[in-house]
DNA sequence: CTGTTAGCGCATTCAA
DNA sequence: TTGAATGCGCTAACAG
């Protein structure tokens, strides 16, 4: 039933590699041959076995995206991205939902080798360093996320102690003392927290506040209900917080829906940051302050360095992309834009 | 540098069809070559080329997935879904964000018959269903979303028109007699916005109530904006509506939104209904009723039955699997729970 | 139980 | 400018 380049050659009276050579725009084609053999390829409807032409060329053009959560607008926006700069580099991309989990994410570094992609773009979660480090290298990869120490791979990503410095320093500027954090994950491979953990307790010793261990509360994951959580927790306290750092926006999103509940007047109470900028954010009630990656810019640079690789346009060390961030004021800390 | 089933058999001093054969997990292998094997490939980290085997087994271990918008949140829990179940099945999945693009709709179809996917699932938003019924078939695909006329491939869906009737029933059983319907696309193929306005319709006119054009506010599309933008042009009717049935949740969260900037109260003033159950509708302020189609479902059986024709194990007329809604009622139409 | 032999469909030497 | 022959790495008959 498929019809091959074979068939076509017959077709048209000529051999296999002149229809090649049509089929890829090889320009020393006559011109009367070309039409004959585009003529045979429109009448049998032949379209090229993209398995057979990879094998040959090694290559797929194809890209494998491993993330954590899909679900997560986050991530959700990002593949979208990268789906849409991979297709104007001519590229498909190959999606892989970890949800965190170390074995899913192990699969996906022991995938390469197995030539199906030309290229990785990873974004780890539950994976140790160590492990992460044992990558065999063969496939191009790009890493996403924290950067990981002793890796040497490329990597893009914003500066996440930054982030949560500016996020930070916004709630102090508006004269809050008791700035509470929410999502450390202790327990973690993911640097993600510790990061912005970090940039949390810089800013506040930096600005002479002190550093209540209760005002840090741990989630196992980052999803809108263990913001909920982390809300009541915060509320139980027999001194609550004035203002809340959340270190995604999801997170956020929970809290201050739970603050809602809870008749707590946000941002008069108590002010909500998050990280990420996600939609969502855009149109809550109150609208959520967040301090925003350039996502556009994390996929066209991930999708850029990945197929310089794959090219083999560059070949030296591990190369280290890090994206700007902007804070984004909106309601939940006291403006009004959206 | 990459190491082949034959660098394996000379190590292992065998022929390559045994060392296939052990890769393959064959039963007649000896126990003593099946070690020696095992041995040679863990020595030289042999992993199969899987676009050789593809090329030779005509299987490539992939399923295609094309839908209109990845960062609506639907799509992404949906995209997450299929990966979920495909990955149940050994799949993998390759995804096409197309805009609702025709353009990029046109070439998910053509990209049939190069061989590279193993199936396709497909939910179209641009294409016309002329366009889509000149559908080659020779690659099995399964259609999401409406159910389109005249064409032949298998379908899965909820039924829109039921959806459409449960969220307007639950609205006139609140009192309301002035409903809105946001999110019709006159220019649109799509034909989930007819069938949304058929059921506002039909459950109207079944209530005996009028149906008020003026009402019936269109959207370019379904992104939250687009239900600001409906909520201001119905706020500016001389009689203004007393509920809103948004065909998606998206339009109903920019509803809600905008609702709450002019002061309206909901539901007291107006109540507001959207469709698909996104996870933000459990969270915003208030929460949203929404009517929620299972995607789980729909991702088992949209993956499953693909399968079942790329298996061959089914082999006859389009089948059609409608799954089932449920009406969620939330905040904005009076109730509290989540 | 294991080796030999053919292709899968294509791109690409090398000649002509 | 075009044709014939080769092999990418693998699986599948078919022998042995």
């Amino acid at each position: 039933m498929p019809v091959s380049l074979k068939d076509v050659a017959t077709l048209a009276g000529v051999s296999i590699k002149t229809v090649s050579n049509v089929v890829n725009d090889y320009p020393y084609v006559s011109t009367l041959t070309r039409a004959r053999v585009k003529a045979a390829i429109e009448h049998l409807g032949y379209l090229p076995n993209l398995t057979a032409r990879n094998l040959r060329t090694r290559r797929t053009g194809m890209l494998a995206l491993a993330i954590p959560q899909l679900d997560n607008a986050y991530f959700a926006e990002l593949v979208r991205d990268v789906v849409d700069v991979a297709r104007g580099h001519g590229y498909t991309v190959l999606v892989d939902n970890t949800d965190g989990d170390p074995g899913r994410e192990r699969e996906v570094l022991e995938s390469v080798g197995t030539r199906l992609v030309d290229g990785i773009i990873f974004s780890p979660l539950g994976l140790s360093p160590r492990e992460l480090a044992g990558y065999p290298g063969s496939t191009p990869l790009v890493m996403l996320g924290e950067r990981v120490s002793r890796w040497s791979a490329d990597h893009v990503g914003a500066d996440s102690v930054a982030m949560a410095c500016a996020a930070v320093s916004h709630l102090i500027s508006l004269g809050r003392t008791r700035i509470a954090a929410v999502g450390h994950q202790p327990r973690r491979w993911a640097s993600t927290s510790r990061q912005r953990l970090a940039g949390y307790r810089k800013t506040l010793r930096a600005a002479g506040l002190d550093i209540d261990p209760r005002l840090i509360v741990p989630t196992p994951m980052y999803f809108r209900r263990h913001g909920v959580e982390a809300a009541d927790a915060l509320l139980a306290l027999d001194s609550p917080p004035d203002a809340i750092f959340c270190f995604n926006d999801p997170l956020a999103l929970g809290v201050l829906r739970r603050l809602h509940e809870l008749g707590v007047r946000v941002p008069d109470d108590i002010a909500v940051v998050g990280v990420d900028d996600i939609e969502d954010g855009r149109y809550s009630v109150p609208t959520l302050t967040t301090v925003a990656p350039d996502k556009r810019v994390i996929a066209t640079r991930a999708v850029g360095l990945v197929l310089e690789r794959v090219s083999g346009e560059v070949d030296g060390p591990p190369r280290e992309v890090v994206v700007e961030h902007h804070l984004r004021i909106r309601e939940s800390t006291g403006a009004g834009s959206r």
